[in-house]
DNA sequence: TGAAATGTTGGGGCG
DNA sequence: ACGCCCCAACATTTC
């Protein structure tokens, strides 16, 4: 049964070399693997990744190189569109087919590609692993997707549990000639001048090896607490941060649930394996509604009157709102290619209801930001915070920024972390500077309008702003239309 | 995985 | 002792 010919392993968001179902299929072949990384020119469908994310995929080619090298094979880099850089290589190698695993948010794109390919002569092969359950199998009673997370997870418990992880292959035979790699350092992933990942390095370990990190830390006690500990983003290692090595499949969701097998099941990690879940409902929803991505998945949104303040908008980006809570996520956002989720639902909920942007211009900032960028994810969550989402929060939900402040960062560890020309303020005014009388400010050293903003907008009002806009949506208004 | 507005209840001060 | 008011505490409704 085994063809000896070489087999092309196409990486893609899945730098990994544990539980990789394409890549155990490649070594059981029997023949050389040769395993490449195209770096495709960036299209309609196809990427461009975030800038942060272009900086996290340069560490984690690297790791993945050394870690195939460990195994006596190595990492061929080739840019160009898939289909050329692919058919080119096979030719190269004698190659006679070529494995990949499958990417549901290339749903749209890749059967073209692989249809193409497969003309010029390769097997294809495709496999999972991106999600613990294939989103298309999952159907309610009556036929149809999932719209309500809650059926979906019970969907998923009676499904059972999910596939066993597959260990690492011990060893990946490479071809006897090795075809010519580019230089990672031509690609230019990393940034010049400013260097603004400079924060980046302290805090993370792209690659494999980080991901096994994460998880035994996160296994090993924060998830005992993890119900509680996880909505408060001043805690240190309340969290897995597992986020950006999933979103590059660099850990297999399948291996973090297994991960969780041998804990009893407690709350704390019940709602960890919920978040799990989230991501495989985010998921759903995006292959179900591929238009999830960019458009209301409730098109009654599409008639909500978003304002756009262009320097409200960089207020947000930059930190500098002048709310303590808002200003310390989006700052760790750019410092850390990173938020606390906690905190990212505050700042969301400002962007949309505060400031009345829409929230595709959020979407667009934390995709360019946010070391753990995920197609479906993304979309999802925002529009679960704008209301447009599937099982969203009502548009009305509207986040205080100062109670919300007051509520998850009681003791102002974060906003002092994030926000230190304002740290020496006392907790009572730390959440709203703007009340603190002037003795209070002068004390701290904080002069409002200079060494830190004032409130771009009054919460109060913003909020009335945005119900009344939501009445569009809803179709009442101030005046009832006779005709109802 | 909200918050504000509005409604209800019950204890205590007080005439 | 009683009714009245105030208002905190809690519950419900509304956005």
């Amino acid at each position: 049964m085994s063809d000896r010919s070489p087999v092309l392993l196409w990486f893609r968001k899945d730098l990994r070399l544990d539980d990789n179902a394409a890549l155990m299929a490649a070594v059981q072949n029997g023949g050389p693997v040769v395993c490449v990384y195209v770096r495709e020119p960036q299209s309609e469908k196809v990427g461009p990744l975030g800038a942060a994310q272009e900086w996290w995929l340069h560490h984690s080619l690297t790791a993945l190189d050394a870690a195939l090298s460990e195994k006596g094979n190595r990492l061929i880099l080739r840019s160009g569109t898939a289909v050329e850089a692919l058919a080119i290589l096979a030719r190269e190698t004698g190659a006679r087919s070529l494995f990949v695993n499958r990417l549901y948010e290339r749903d749209e794109i890749d059967p073209a590609i692989l249809e193409q390919l497969h003309r010029t002569g390769l097997e294809i092969r495709r496999f999972k692993g991106q999600l613990l359950h294939d989103p298309k199998t999952m159907r309610t009673g009556t036929g149809g997707p999932y719209r309500v997370y809650t059926p979906f997870w019970r969907a998923l418990e009676k499904e059972g549990e999910p596939r066993e992880p597959v260990d690492a292959p011990a060893s990946i035979p490479a071809p006897a000639h090795v075809p010519a790699s580019e230089s990672l350092a031509d690609w230019d992933l990393l940034p010049q001048r400013p260097n603004w990942a400079v924060e980046f390095e302290n805090l993370w370990q792209p690659g494999e090896a980080g991901a096994h990190q994460r998880l035994k830390r996160f296994i090993d006690k924060p998830i005992e607490r993890y119900k509680r500990d996880r909505d408060f983003p001043g805690l240190e290692d309340a969290t897995s941060m597992l986020s950006p090595h999933l979103a590059f499949g660099e850990i297999s969701p399948a291996r973090i649930w297994h991960a969780t097998r041998g804990l009893t099941a407690t709350e704390d990690m019940i709602h960890f394996r919920k978040e799990l879940v989230w991501r495989e409902f985010s998921y759903h929803l995006l292959v179900e509604f591929p238009r999830l991505a960019s458009a209301n998945w409730n098109d009654r949104f599409d008639t909500f009157p978003w304002a756009f303040d262009k320097a409200q908008f960089a207020a947000w980006t930059t930190g500098q709102t002048g709310y303590p809570i808002v200003d310390a996520g989006m700052r760790q956002l750019w410092r850390h290619g990173y938020m606390h989720n906690r905190v990212r639902m505050i700042t969301a909920s400002f962007l949309i209801k505060d400031l009345m942007i829409n929230w595709r211009k959020g979407e667009a900032w934390f995709r360019d930001t946010l070391l753990d960028a995920d197609a479906a994810s993304n979309a999802a969550n925002w529009q679960w915070v704008a209301g447009s989402g599937a099982d969203a929060a009502p548009f009305f939900r509207i986040f205080n920024p100062i109670l919300q402040g007051e509520k998850f960062d009681p003791a102002g560890d974060y906003i002092r972390r994030f926000v230190p020309e304002i740290a020496g303020l006392p907790n009572r005014y730390l959440h709203k500077p703007f009340e603190a009388p002037l003795a209070v400010l002068k004390e701290a050293g904080v002069t409002l309008g200079t060494t830190y903003p004032k409130p771009v907008v009054d919460h109060g009002l913003a909020r009335d702003r945005a119900l009344s806009a939501y009445a569009h949506v809803t179709g009442r208004s101030a005046d009832p239309d006779p005709r109802d």
